[in-house]
DNA sequence: GTTGTCCTTTCAATCGATTGCAAATCGGCG
DNA sequence: CGCCGATTTGCAATCGATTGAAAGGACAAC
């Protein structure tokens, strides 16, 4: 009968119950080998009899850590922080889940990509055991600066030559070659490829893009090359634009699926038949994208195992493991009909 | 010239420096009146001078206070939890600014929407100064045992009557009525309610919908009451059933966007056009509704907003304040088409 | 010079844990 | 009984801050 008399708080309680010292308690909680199997029992027994839990933030404090990771989402959209792409959501919730089950808390922040400076001082180093960054935009050397200061980083993105931090990141190459060689295959030949050049992980698929390209014997293009960025609003404008500038082309590779939808809305709304006239690829395969009208083909990674490597990375990190890169496949998901493949695991939180 | 010979790293280490004792320091930085000015300056700019910047986890630790705040979100979903709702991340992202304005740090969570008990005991309640539920689910009474132990805490949800917590929630009632009155304006009579009853939002929906059906004088008919799940796979079973049994309607009232689009996606797979032969309306006005074909007219709730009052609420409980509940208005977004109306503002984390 | 007042500053306890080292206990053996 | 070594437990410092109470100093009045 698990009844508290009065409230058993701190470890000085216990030890008091038990008739044992704060040191002693300490110890056979933590199953430490000077206790004995006897004492050990005890106290634990007493613990659950009157309700005691240990108070993690003193131990934390005491053993100076805080068992955060601060999560930091880049985002391509220099003046208002906009983050609606699904992806993020199931990236989020791949890592929140693999954090929860190592007993981790999770700091949500921001950065701009064009500056994560301001970090440096911040809660989410200061106060973080670890980091993680989703995405690097073009942040590249002052990532390369933050891991050489010491802090456990781990960055979702595209491989670059002379990285010094920690790297999980998609077959980008694959995937990029993958959705054209698919537009390629369906005889299209004039295949635009939409997403900044300038991120490191679009520069890869786009590399892949090109040897695609290649193996159909088609020349690349530079009008095809469009610099469309991840926000829904902006994306959309810089379609009216490619459509008015009357750019030919009869198939797009997109950087994201939402990038992707924005697309599709904008030809047919411009009058153009969609797949017909302009077939189009996404990337991530969000739930939603089975939902769309006609369905999106896009190119998966799994963004759920995802967050649970850079989770396992970053603790490894903070254990002083020697931790290595980690690259995920990409397949490429061909839509039929809404019906037809149930839709993709959804995001769990 | 900011360059500090050895590192502060203490209020011991400024107090030092400044040839004053710990407590003068602390307290000329926290502005206590008990200093004097001359004295604050000094140890001011030596604190800038040499970099220092207070253990924020000492002062939590030494205040009994954690700076975390929890957020629980409550999915519908028994087995998995699932979470691809875009929803989430603008709620999520209307937290997290919100929270990081006020320099708390958050901690991600859900439950299952039959069960919240396991949450008492975890760090979710232990390690948090309050808790912010999204959504309620069925656990109206455990929530409000709950919030009678003390921590502070704020829901996400619809009005009960005999409700012991602060509630933050959005017109659902005149959102039910609107949607209605939108399609029964359309000349539809065959109007469906899609969702979950059991679920207070959707309840005062549903009344909503029945006041609607009244001011035109159409008989509310307790087939069309359709009891979907907010999670994407089960709703399109759902769907499919519902077209199975040859149930006649004309119109859908879904309660997400989500539901929505998993509908429209289901019928016109089935053969019936949208809108033409059934009309559906959403909820929630998510960014990705502007790009569906056909667009999608949705009740939009400023969740970004939301995300502040229930921030400021439950900030409010924990300095002891007299919260009281909020009620967010509820607007219908009728869209002609897509490019006409920009794409709503997205959301920001 | 002594006393009283007011303004500053310091002393020292405290929050709840961990841990190196010293001390106590125990059993066994000469 | 005394001693020894092994095992078990306790002492006390420590992490980095806050804060009530006491002490110190300056200055004016008596």
């Amino acid at each position: 009968m698990p009844r508290a008399k009065q409230k058993v708080t701190s470890l000085q309680d216990l030890a008091d119950l038990a008739g044992v010292s704060r040191a002693t308690a300490s110890r056979a909680l933590s199953d430490s080998s000077l206790i004995s199997d006897k004492t050990k029992s005890k106290i634990r027994s007493l613990a659950q009899k009157h309700n005691y839990r240990i108070n993690e933030r003193a131990r934390d404090f005491r053993l100076k850590r805080s068992r955060v990771i601060s999560v930091v989402f880049m985002l391509d959209n220099q003046s208002e922080q906009h983050m609606s792409d699904p992806f993020f959501l199931e990236m989020l919730g791949g890592i929140a889940d693999s954090l929860a089950q190592h007993d981790y808390d999770l700091l949500l922040a921001h950065a701009p990509i064009e500056n994560v400076e301001h970090l440096r001082d911040s809660r989410v180093f200061r106060n973080a055991d670890g980091v993680i960054f989703v995405g690097q935009g073009e942040q590249h050397e002052r990532l390369n600066a933050l891991a050489l200061e010491g802090t456990p980083m781990v960055i979702w993105g595209g491989k670059l030559p002379d990285k010094k931090y920690c790297l999980v990141g998609g077959e980008n190459e694959h995937g990029g070659y993958l959705a054209t060689r698919h537009l390629l295959k369906l005889g299209r030949r004039h295949v635009a490829l939409c997403g900044r050049i300038d991120i490191p992980e679009v520069a890869q698929r786009y590399r892949g893009y090109q040897r695609a390209l290649a193996e159909f014997g088609v020349a690349e293009h530079a009008d095809l090359i469009l610099d469309v960025p991840f926000d829904m609003r902006r994306a959309q404008a810089v379609f009216h634009d490619v459509l008015a500038r009357r750019i030919h082309f009869d198939a797009a590779v997109c950087a994201s699926d939402v990038m992707a939808l924005s697309a599709m809305a904008t030809f047919s709304e411009a009058g153009m038949r969609v797949p017909e006239d302009i077939a189009v690829v996404g990337y991530d395969d969000i739930a939603l994208a089975a939902y769309s009208r006609p369905t999106l083909t896009s190119v998966r990674q799994n963004i759920r195992w995802a967050g649970r490597v850079l989770v396992e990375s970053v603790l490894g990190l903070i254990n002083g493991e020697q931790v290595s890169d980690t690259r995920l496949a990409s397949t490429l998901i061909v839509r039929q009909s809404c019906g037809a493949p149930p839709p993709p695991p959804a995001t769990a939180l």
